[in-house]
RNA sequence: GCUGCUGUAGCUCAGGGGUAGAGCGCGUCCUUGGUAAGGACGAGGUCGUGGGUUCAAUUCCCACCAGCAGCUCCA
């Protein structure tokens, strides 16, 4: 007698094993239709899975569990592709197929190349696959019997790929039937029953990949495809893709001038005249941030001499990501970070601790050789501008500071509706200098702060900077995607090969403690998160045109430019469109532009010295006076509100 | 840096071994208008750069440059 355990806490009895399908048709036959695995006593396994002894059972269908379902399906899809690029390439050797988010790949070691143009004949093979409803077929083998099978088959990848797996036994899956020469694969499992059960898919992409991410193996093709339950998820998740790309900032950028690059400087961006109002803008609520907060600002030279980088451990931990120079025969280095030129500023007088804690913040342009393939709009470039700080301070101060800084970026993040963040404490990386006592200290301060602040965080071994350890901050854009911004990096190193000292209250000579931080991390980079945060619909403090008006014809343009003249004048950044245009066409211009607020001047209100404003998004307007517009705008962009708030 | 793809008008893109096309934008004119494109006409390009094949190359081949996707990297 066997005692099977459902979760509502039912036993069902049986006489013999059965199937975990045999199970699910025994509590209905729609369950069965439905199921697609099971969960044996917290194990996944098959739906063919024979179940031998009393046990608990779940069983797994897109309702109860849609995420691991869904994960599942992907899993067999990915199966099913790469029976399908096997069927089309027979020389093709299979690499490792796992899901990732949104869908999965499969690499693949194939000599032909696989286009864009090869996608709707993998898409037809796959359906072709998926019409059969062939059963995913699970046998297992012992490790010497099955890594004598995958030598004889000679694909080494599947080879490693065993050598890597635990256990003492290795199963494969079949679609189809064993006895057939049908599509098989070294797999751990569990599958869903069928191929019918792979849900709805897209084959989306094809990249290079190294085996195991190691640069030095050979280049494999992946490819990518997107997968999900049903036909409607599916469209719904590539309408969504559609939509992250008409945020793309490389696009917006464009389309509303902020910025350009050019061959003569890649990695090097252009800012234009619209990206330099964002760009004041944020430095000065930056600066003004900072001031409140007691910090000083100072800036240091981009090019200095090697020296400082020997003295600093830049050479020997970061040389190859730096740009040199000679200057009078001496050799110089442009600087990747900013700390060493704010060590020598602190350095270039004596301290006594009643001046701590020093907050020295440092708009600091950089430049790193960044690998040519890694450039990415202003997301990822060879110079950048670092909101950094340098804090120089007693070990005593350290948590406060650290608390106090977390405070900053918080505060700052808010203002741009960024409210989802998390944090994650990174520690002693393999690369790097001071003793191990030095970086236990550290990152035991680092966690006293997170503590006291009481905010959860995630660790990261090994991820630290080359000096120390370090708090990163991670948020969401509202498209729910996460970008790493601020950082907090503890330093007892630099401090130390620089010397710097300050004069304790026995008069005695004390290293000082240092932080290194940044809030928007590099500013352009925030700026480019910023773009697609907002889909290019700034904040009216931050658009770079925040009014424009349009005169209904030219026989009011006069009421039209004297209105501008008073936007001018109250300090807002406004246009007039006199162009030979309907005030259809004007509209349809300035919503282009994604100009907040459309100001229509005609003959009724020259009348009674008002604006009918139309507001960006928004096809309603509001008539009210000149003044009251002015009033309320610069209220908006004091208070730096997000929303605009005369919607 | 590696793999694959791409590079044609200011922008988005079509085309194709024999002197280059569309839409938008731009200019001029008509029009003087009420909330997401009024109409007509017109100007704009050594088809990324350099080699090669060919009677002939923007088109085919090679190299380089830049961009895109991914990998590695992001100290």
């Amino acid at each position: 007698m066997i005692n099977i355990k459902l979760p509502d806490g039912k036993i069902m009895e049986f006489d013999a094993p059965v199937s975990a399908l045999a199970v699910a048709e025994a509590i209905g036959p729609g369950l069965a239709r439905v199921a697609l695995a099971a969960r044996i006593d917290g194990h996944l396994v098959d739906l063919s899975h024979t179940i031998t002894a009393d046990c608990d059972i779940e069983l797994i269908t897109a309702k109860s569990n849609p995420e691991l379902a869904l994960e599942l399906m992907r899993h067999s899809c990915a199966h099913v592709m790469a029976e399908a690029i096997c069927e089309i390439y027979p020389e093709a050797q299979l690499v490792y197929g796992p899901t990732v988010e949104n869908g999965f790949y499969y690499d693949i070691d194939l000599d032909q190349p696989i286009t864009p143009d090869d996608f709707s004949e993998i898409e037809k093979e796959m359906k072709r696959i998926v019409a059969e409803a062939k059963p995913f077929v699970r046998y297992e083998m012992s490790l010497e019997e099955a890594m004598a099978k995958l030598h004889k088959e000679g694909n080494c990848y599947k080879v490693e790929n065993a050598n890597r797996a635990k256990g003492d036994k290795l199963s494969f899956y079949v679609s189809g039937d064993p006895k057939d020469d049908d599509f098989e694969d070294l797999c751990l499992g569990p599958h869903v029953p069928t191929t019918k059960h792979v849900g709805a898919f897209k084959v989306m992409n094809v990249a290079g990949a190294y085996f195991h991410g190691d640069a030095s193996q050979k280049m494999l093709q992946r490819i990518y495809a997107t997968s999900f339950a049903d036909k409607k998820e599916l469209k719904q998740y590539l309408f969504q893709l559609e939509e992250a790309k008409k945020r793309d900032h490389r696009v917006i950028g464009k389309q509303l001038e902020l910025f350009t690059f050019h061959e003569e400087g890649p990695g090097f961006p252009f800012l234009h005249a619209n990206g330099m109002v964002i760009w004041n803008e944020l430095m000065d609520y930056w600066r003004q941030l900072h001031n409140e907060a007691a910090y000083t600002e100072i800036r240091t030279p981009i090019i200095l001499n090697e020296n400082l980088w020997h003295k600093s451990g830049h050479w020997d931990n970061y040389k190859d990501n730096m740009y040199f120079t000679t200057i009078d025969d001496g050799a110089y280095a442009v600087k990747p970070m900013n700390c060493p030129g704010g060590c020598l500023v602190y350095g270039s007088r004596p301290h006594s601790y009643k001046e701590f804690p020093i907050r020295m913040a440092e708009l600091g342009l950089v430049h790193r050789h960044e690998a040519s393939g890694t450039l990415h709009g202003l997301m990822r470039l060879r110079q950048f501008t670092q909101d950094d700080a340098h804090i120089f301070m007693l070990p005593e101060q350290i948590e406060s500071e650290v608390v106090g800084v977390i405070d900053l970026i918080f505060k700052a993040y808010n203002t741009f509706g960024l409210t989802d963040c998390h944090l994650e404490l990174s520690t002693k990386p393999a690369k790097a200098i001071g003793t191990d006592e030095m970086w236990d200290k550290a990152t035991s301060a680092l966690e006293g702060a997170l503590k006291t602040k009481g905010v959860d965080y995630k660790v990261n071994p090994g991820d630290g900077a080359f000096y120390g350890p370090k708090i990163d901050f991670h948020v969401r854009d509202c498209l729910g995607r996460s970008w790493q911004l601020g950082t907090i990096q503890l330093d007892f190193a630099l401090p130390e090969r620089f010397d710097l000292n300050y004069t304790d209250n026995t008069n005695t000579d004390q290293r000082p403690v240092m932080i290194h931080r940044v809030v928007f991390g590099a500013v352009e980079r925030f700026m480019a998160i910023l773009i697609e945060h907002y889909a290019g619909n700034f904040p009216l403090w931050l658009s770079p045109e925040q009014a424009r008006v349009m005169p209904i014809s030219e026989k009011t343009n006069d009421f039209g430019y004297e209105v501008l003249k008073r936007l001018e004048k109250a300090g807002l950044r406004a246009s007039i469109d006199a162009a030979d245009d309907k005030v259809n066409a004007k509209i349809k211009r300035a919503h282009g532009l994604k100009i907040p607020y459309m100001l229509v001047t005609g003959p009724a209100e020259k009348e009674t010295d008002s604006v009918a404003v139309r507001i960006r998004g928004c096809n309603q307007q509001k008539t009210m006076k000149v003044d009251e517009f002015i009033a309320l705008a610069n209220k908006e962009i004091t208070q730096r509100q997000n929303n605009l708030a005369l919607a």
